[in-house]
DNA sequence: CGGGTTTGACCAGCGC
DNA sequence: GCGCTGGTCAAACCCG
């Protein structure tokens, strides 16, 4: 490009460089050109324009001639269409833009002119100045359109935040009101004792019932009045709709608190019916049991019961890479059934948890459609029988699917706020992560480990709770222990013990293993998360365990021991 | 022999 | 009412 060196600019970095060699400057831009200094500057006895015997450029043979030279730049070497006048110096004119800058006082600053010969100085500024503010202008025509760019780029990305959070909600209320047309036809006579009971409770539910009602589209639920309820919604259908209202309406944490405790009253559990599959049972341990009672005993047998039922159909499906007929998660599982699902080539297989005599929880397991190394594994129910460290992972998951999908109907403490925030955390931060889905025939949280990503993602938001829940942990279940039992877990799937030093035996109560530092546990799983989907899925579960025996431990109305009270002994 | 798995049958819910 | 589908049961079978 530059034959004899001198100065150049680069039009893409917007930079200078000097050459060493002076160069003789044979052409030159016209005023109003928006072309620049050419990079293929001849010598002037082989330009052919200097050779034309042009009058307006004095040949080197007269006596006017004098040889501008100057640092030799390319601002647009693209640009080399440009007229042979482009070429021609004529350094006495002026171009427009260069009054443009020096009436707009700009300085560029760049005296870059490498001729020491003071007779011919006045003419290489001149020239030297009128490319350098043109390229000026051209960066300051740049810079503005960057800062430009960004602007638009941040408006862009604030505006697809607003669809995203417009399309998850909508995706809410989709499946809410799914469940809501099926439940409607199919219960026909359902009394509306819910709302009835909430009487008693200063009757914010109902505020939201009667909310409900006005954003209802259905002249059925308009026409109602007085609280009573159209008898063909679902206590179900109103609990998840009541948990999306208050998503839309609640913005701060006290909102959900007051909410959360309205709920609990018109929820609060009584003993149990002593049947075996009853609810009651079902979720053993649960805050259900240990809210404050501020309703009639009747009125809190129905609700409590209807509830109960509700998270007893409560699901949680886990999608985890798995090579293994079943994902490994603690519990003893025996397969009572295998049947051919519907839209899978991949049988599904029943299984029941053996770990209790007659212990309502199981789940169903089947390989993905799509992608068979998937393994998605739904539980249902939750254990009525001590449960080994190891295994407290799976005893949770019921529970946690009654915090994400119900946790409208859960009894409120600040344990239990924790758990919504934290459900919420990962459902905000990765919508991609827990689905909800009210749909028939049960409401059902997904839980996607599959992605790394998203396992990552869930690992934050836990970490960013952990410290809120560290706070109120109970003394007999110190976080450490937590992510110890968790890494205990992690360690016989990938081996992590041989690096802690420790051999750890399969049901080894917390208080016999080496319990971690909090950093050390939180960098060990963060490490442990992203090596395993499976240690994910365990202390997705132990996480929210553990905020249920916050919650248990908080409410002290405990009327039946737990499972994870019995599991909180370890 | 006990515990777990397999597999065909049975039942209930739902849609047409 | 009928067929489809999901869920469960229980006898037969397998395995350590």
């Amino acid at each position: 490009m530059a034959k004899g060196g001198g100065l150049t600019l680069d039009p893409d970095s917007t930079s200078f460089f000097i050459t060493n060699k002076p160069t003789v400057l044979n052409s030159y831009t016209e005023p109003n050109h928006t072309s620049r200094f050419k990079n293929d500057i001849m010598d002037i006895s082989t330009d052919p324009i200097r050779n034309s015997g042009d009058e307006d450029v004095p040949s080197p043979a007269s006596a006017n001639w004098k040889p501008v030279i100057v640092n030799e730049m390319d601002f647009f070497p693209t640009d080399r269409n440009c007229s042979k006048e482009n070429h021609r110096v004529n350094v006495k004119k002026e171009s427009a833009q260069d009054v443009v800058i020096r009436s707009l006082g700009l300085n560029t600053g760049l005296n870059l002119t490498t001729n020491t010969s003071s007779e011919k100085s006045n003419e290489d500024d001149r020239t030297n100045n009128t490319s350098n503010k043109k390229s000026f202008n051209e960066l300051i025509a740049l810079q503005a359109e960057l800062d430009r760019m960004s602007v638009e780029n941040e408006r862009l990305k604030v505006l697809l935040n607003q669809v995203k959070d417009n399309y998850n909600s909508l995706q809410i209320h989709f499946a809410t009101l799914m469940q809501h047309q099926q439940t409607r036809k199919a219960k026909t006579g359902i009394v509306d004792e819910v709302i009835n009971g909430d009487k008693s409770n200063g009757g914010l539910t109902r505020q939201f019932m009667d909310l409900h009602r006005v954003e209802k589209d259905e002249p059925s639920h308009t026409s109602s009045e007085g609280g009573l309820r159209d008898c063909s919604r679902s206590p179900m259908k109103d609990k998840v709709e009541l948990e999306y209202k208050k998503q839309k309406i609640c913005t701060s944490s006290s909102e959900i608190i007051q909410l959360d405790l309205d709920k609990s009253d018109s929820r609060n559990g009584t003993t149990t019916t002593g049947r075996e599959d009853s609810p009651d049972q079902a979720i053993p341990g649960s805050a259900l049991n240990k809210a404050p009672r501020f309703t009639t005993s009747r009125d809190a047998d129905h609700q409590h019961s209807e509830t109960l039922s509700m998270i007893r159909k409560a699901r949680v499906s886990v999608r985890a890479r798995s090579d293994g007929t079943t994902i490994n998660d603690g519990c003893q599982w025996r397969k009572y059934g295998q049947k051919m699902a519907k839209g899978n080539p991949c049988p599904r297989a029943y299984y029941r948890c053996t770990m209790g005599a007659s212990c309502p929880v199981r789940k169903q397991v089947q390989r993905c459609a799509e992608d068979r190394s998937i393994l998605i594994t739904t539980y249902e129910g939750n254990h009525n029988h001590p449960l080994p460290p190891a295994a407290m992972a799976t005893a949770s998951y019921t529970s946690a699917a009654a915090s994400m999908l119900l946790s409208g109907s859960m009894p409120s403490t600040d344990a239990l706020m924790n758990s919504n925030i934290l459900a919420r955390t990962a459902l905000s931060s990765s919508p991609s992560f827990a689905t909800l889905s009210a749909s028939a025939p049960f409401p059902t949280v997904t839980l996607d480990l599959t992605q790394p990503h998203n396992a990552s993602q869930f690992q934050r938001a836990v970490q960013g709770q952990f410290n809120m829940f560290s706070s109120s942990l109970p003394h007999f279940m110190s976080a450490p222990q937590v992510f110890g039992q968790a890494l205990q877990n992690q360690s016989k799937y990938v081996g992590l013990h041989s690096s802690q030093g420790i051999e750890l035996p399969p049901f080894a109560s917390s208080n016999q293993i080496h319990t971690p530092s909090l950093s050390d546990a939180i960098g060990s799983a963060t490490a442990a998360i992203t090596a395993d989907p499976n240690f994910t899925a365990a202390l997705v579960a132990a996480i929210t365990s553990i905020i249920g025996n916050v919650h248990s431990n908080h409410s002290g109305n405990s009327t039946q021991p737990t499972t994870r009270n019995n599991n909180d002994n370890n």
